[in-house]
DNA sequence: TTGTGTTTTACGACCTCC
DNA sequence: GGAGGTCGTAAAACACAA
């Protein structure tokens, strides 16, 4: 049996420090499990659950603090250091390879969350990012939709009222989901100066709804 | 107390690497 | 084939509200 002599080990230093390692009871202490499970090899090897000398249970903190510096340092775990950790801390090595398993299953647990949490944050402010924007559009369409009609009231001032037909035709709709652009407007080209009331604004050059109009009213006035 | 949720320890099954 | 890894989970220990 291979754990015989670790268990007799921790059975000699418990004895003598009962405070430092509480995770062994004594064989009369242990209780029945909860729950069934598969025996164990360990279990199996000791006979029957209830001859097992000892039940290891929570490590001390100075046992921790030992894993846990060793475990900043490497998390893998060489078989060398296995057993000197072993040693040192009067556990026994299959202990340690166990505790390092788990704490690799934590720290990977911990970093899956941070990236979910960086990822997260990312995505809100994606999303903020994205209602701002459409909030924008939707007001640049207000002062499109504005422009456009100053610039009809204005036509149909210089044409003194006199004809129905409007040199700008109503392209834009708040309601609709289509969003133009001040290029999209065409001059039109049928004969009638007062027809061509827009006037396209040099390339490269970016308007407000109330500049637009400006440019627009300095080329007719 | 006790019921319940969380953390820790331990293990089995399976996989990879040498 | 064996050592050591991950993954999933049982069970004990622990924390804490009711």
């Amino acid at each position: 049996m291979s754990h015989t002599v670790d268990d007799q080990n921790m059975a000699f230093i418990s004895h003598l420090y009962p405070d430092v390692y509480t995770q062994i009871v004594p064989q009369g202490e242990v209780k029945p499990p909860k729950r069934r499970r598969k025996k164990s090899k360990r279990a199996v090897a000791a006979g029957d659950g209830s001859n097992c000398l000892f039940r290891k249970r929570k490590l001390t903190d100075e046992q921790m603090n030992m894993l846990e510096v060793s475990f900043g340092d490497e998390h893998k775990l060489e078989s060398m250091r296995k057993d000197k950790l072993a040693a040192e801390l009067g556990l026994d090595p299959r202990q340690v390879a166990v505790w390092f398993q788990n704490r690799r299953a934590r720290w990977k647990n911990k970093r899956l969350e941070e990236e979910y949490n960086k990822l997260k944050n990312s995505h809100d402010n994606v999303v903020v990012d994205k209602c701002r924007l459409e909030s924008e559009v939707l007001q640049l369409k207000e002062q499109l939709y504005d422009a456009e009609r100053e610039i009809q009231r204005l036509a149909e001032r210089v044409e003194g009222g006199s004809s129905s037909n409007s040199p700008v035709s109503s392209s834009v709709s708040v309601e609709h989901n289509e969003t133009p652009f001040f290029g999209d407007y065409k001059v039109e080209e049928d004969g009638d100066d007062y027809d061509n009331m827009v006037y396209p604004v040099p390339e490269n050059t970016y308007m407000d709804g109330a500049e637009w109009i400006n440019y627009q009213l300095n080329i007719i006035f």
